[in-house]
DNA sequence: ACAAAAGTGTTCAACGTACACCCATGC
DNA sequence: GCATGGGTGTACGTTGAACACTTTTGT
């Protein structure tokens, strides 16, 4: 008779294991991403592992058997932020024997940025909140080594693209996203070689409103050319989506 | 009582599917490059799945239950080259419902780079043979998809970091390396530009050796500081292990 | 009027690109 | 001596980095 195991908060098959029983576990494991108040968060949820007690962890499930690994990850992004279509990407995939304790279970990390004010989180559900992704010291199974890989592969994509944009609303002052870049990368940038950088794209189309409710002059706000972006990128910088 | 299917030239194991047993194969494929006569490589097997007679397959096998991704890919290259300690790295994981006829199996994608003089096949044992990379039109399973995704991979790493450096011998002439380049990457390039970006880096080791055997006066051969590099990378070119 | 951030241009250094001639060897 | 590729330097354009003042709004 097969046994049931939890699995990262959800269920996996596990079977005795003998020769024959090649089984290996396969779950996805979402490491997504917000900003707020100037700083990085990553949306986690309590372990409820019994070696992990009071851990953090990373969103995951395992991957059904009739379900693409991308729809997995869309499923537990929808379960638990409610929000479809969000923008992800694959990171690696992370398979050490002995990184889950109840048995070999490889993982495939993804990375998602959504805006956190766009979202219905289920917080009373769960025990699930937004995390400053620098304060983070511990977490469950190796899931530090994971949301590590994926905050400095976010760190060097959102150089190289336009990345750092779904983070934020869809109105944003250059204000905004220089706080962003200056927060994710950690480091000062100059103003005006900001500005000039993100202009010469051509992809921040004026919608003609200004801030309100600051206390100095107002700053324009701007929305990103999605679709001008959409049918450039292979161009300009190299649509590497591997 | 489990039944035994073959994979990808191996074994998987395999049970009846019921809502108990959520089993999903996990294996690795190995996109093996080399370089050779100015063209690049890729080692192939014949597969022999049934729906796939005579299609060529890359070299690839399931992840055992107490073994580490990497290892799996060691083994499986140690197996066909004969060769240790090969360069290697984790591409993409590829995991369509259907991509396996024989059930879901998911593949972890890595990168090798030899070269092709410095191994050991067994091409007699299996139908393994070298392909260049640019006459392949199908392979077995989606192996043609994670093809094409390595070497794009390849060209765009090879740009950042010295990799390609792998696929020649450990004593090299600058027009082997630029020969290299300019194959892989499908373009000309100018011999004086060439020449110089790769001496800035300081990573050349003049051998004092000379070609020998051309019909011309001969080029210095070169060999590449592997020591310094390792020390150096995380500075000069990210470090990006993702 | 003052504080606070928006908005704007120029200069300089580094880097990549284009380009042409002499040199060493094998035949 | 001729063919073949090895080896080298300079000029130009582009790009990224440094840097200061005026403008607009709220208080």
């Amino acid at each position: 008779m097969k046994t049931k195991q939890v699995l990262n908060n959800s269920l996996i098959a596990k079977e005795p294991v003998s020769a024959d029983n090649f089984t290996v576990g396969v779950s996805v494991d979402c490491v997504i991403f917000g900003f707020e108040a100037c700083k990085l968060k990553v949306l986690l949820i309590k372990s409820d592992m019994p070696s992990y007690k009071d851990r953090w962890s990373l969103l995951g499930d395992i991957v059904k058997p009739g379900e693409d690994i991308d729809e997995a990850v869309s499923r537990i992004v929808k379960n638990r932020t409610g929000l479809n279509d969000v923008y992800m990407e694959q990171v690696r995939t992370f398979g050490k024997v002995n990184r889950h304790p109840e048995g070999r279970v490889i993982t495939i990390a993804y990375c998602s940025l959504i805006n956190i004010r766009h979202n219905e989180l289920k917080i009373y559900d769960n025990e699930l909140h937004w995390h400053d992704v620098n304060e983070i010291k511990e977490m469950a199974f190796d899931h530090k080594e994971i949301l590590d890989a994926c905050y400095y592969w976010l760190q060097y994509r959102m150089q190289e693209h336009p990345l750092g944009l779904r983070l934020l609303g869809t109105e944003f002052s250059l204000r905004d996203l220089q706080l962003l870049y200056e927060n994710i990368l950690d480091e000062k940038m100059d103003r005006r070689n900001f500005r000039k950088k993100f202009f010469s794209m051509g992809l921040l189309i004026d919608t003609g409103i200004l801030e309100s409710n600051v206390p100095h002059r107002p700053g324009k706000l701007y929305r990103f050319d999605y679709e001008k972006y959409g049918s450039m990128k292979r161009k300009k910088w190299l649509g590497i989506d591997f």
